[in-house]
DNA sequence: GATCAAAGTGAGTAAGCGCACACTTACAGC
DNA sequence: GCTGTAAGTGTGCGCTTACTCACTTTGATC
């Protein structure tokens, strides 16, 4: 019915703290950012997005590399917490390593978050993504060690099978040829 | 002496053909497009490094992303040549696979190339850098099961790796806290 | 030395983008 | 109802950027 352009008379919904608003924001700045990257993507569709005006945006997030890092920290800290909701009821050791490796299986699903991670590394030449994706990396293989107990070659293959289902999710190679798919993606294993 | 402004009066060189300066500029590019990425390199700054106008830049590759495609192609076809390398004189194996392993190190060293691997990864909403990447990953995958004869579980472990060490160089992880390093990449193991 | 194709350039243009400023609107407390 | 504060917006500036066009320079060939 309306036409392809731009219809969008902002429709104001009600007044939400700016903290609450933030957390909006970077939710769907996340959806974004993954598919475009940092530079790739436009602080205005990240506003029109979140249902604010681009103005708003640069009050809560003074800077896109702020946001963005926002974005990326909120990621790591998703993992953990996933890992750290598996971990419950479960011995440490190989069986909470394994529970750990499945949580990171369903975040799958959500293609977003984990590709946030991808674009992190990739903008790793600002100083200030860089600081932060060594930070997360450090803090999370650090909780992983200290829960599972488990480490040196063993700790370092399941973050590489991570790595590995990472880049496969960015790149949608699930979605290409599936023969090549069956004989590289095994159904299940930590 | 020179003052900061742009004294790059174009000293001319020998003139070169198409194909050899295309050459020379997916080189160049590849060291650009690694630190910054698709979308965060200008184009003009590729021209400078490689020593020609930026209005000849784009007949050489009409579009940015014609020119990335290509390096990141490239790139696929370095590693893969590597390996080819590292392959002759071994049996196949865990032998030759161990060889490949520690070539791959090698092209480490030299981080741009594997960089560029992580930026292709990130650029992949991009429907041509997919399909190239989706290509170069079967591809590589396929030569690497068929030189070494291994597969399955123990060959998916050879990539995964990869992937970390690929991360950890884009990061510079290796240049964080060393005890922490230390105690996530080990020596030397495939 | 004239010719001609291919290599190469200077100087734009139009669009997009991050960010700033001056302003308006809602609502909690009195 | 009045008022102060925080939420929220319209508008646009100044710069960057991908890409273009009309043009010049080089050198191999005869």
């Amino acid at each position: 019915m309306a036409t392809t352009t731009k219809t969008t008379k902002r429709e104001r919904g009600p007044r939400i703290s700016a903290d609450e608003r933030r957390e909006i924001v970077v939710e769907v700045a996340a959806e974004e950012f993954a598919r475009r990257g940092l530079h790739g993507t436009p602080t205005q569709e990240i506003a029109e997005q979140a249902g604010i005006s681009h103005a708003y945006l640069f009050r809560l997030f003074p800077t896109k590399t702020d946001l963005f890092v926002a974005v990326a920290e909120r990621c790591f800290q998703i993992v953990t917490e996933a890992f750290a909701k598996a971990a419950e009821g479960t011995e440490p050791g190989e069986e909470r390593l394994h529970a750990m490796g499945h949580a990171y299986r369903d975040l799958l699903s959500d293609r977003t978050r984990l590709v946030i991670q991808l674009q992190s590394y990739a903008a790793c030449d600002e100083p200030r993504v860089r600081t932060a994706v060594q930070r997360g990396w450090e803090d999370l293989y650090t909780f992983v060690e200290r829960e599972s107990g488990v480490g040196g070659e063993r700790l370092r293959a399941f973050f590489a099978t991570g790595m590995l289902l990472t880049v496969a999710a960015a790149c949608d190679l699930f979605s290409a040829d599936p023969k090549w798919v069956e004989r590289f993606m095994p159904p299940d294993k930590s």
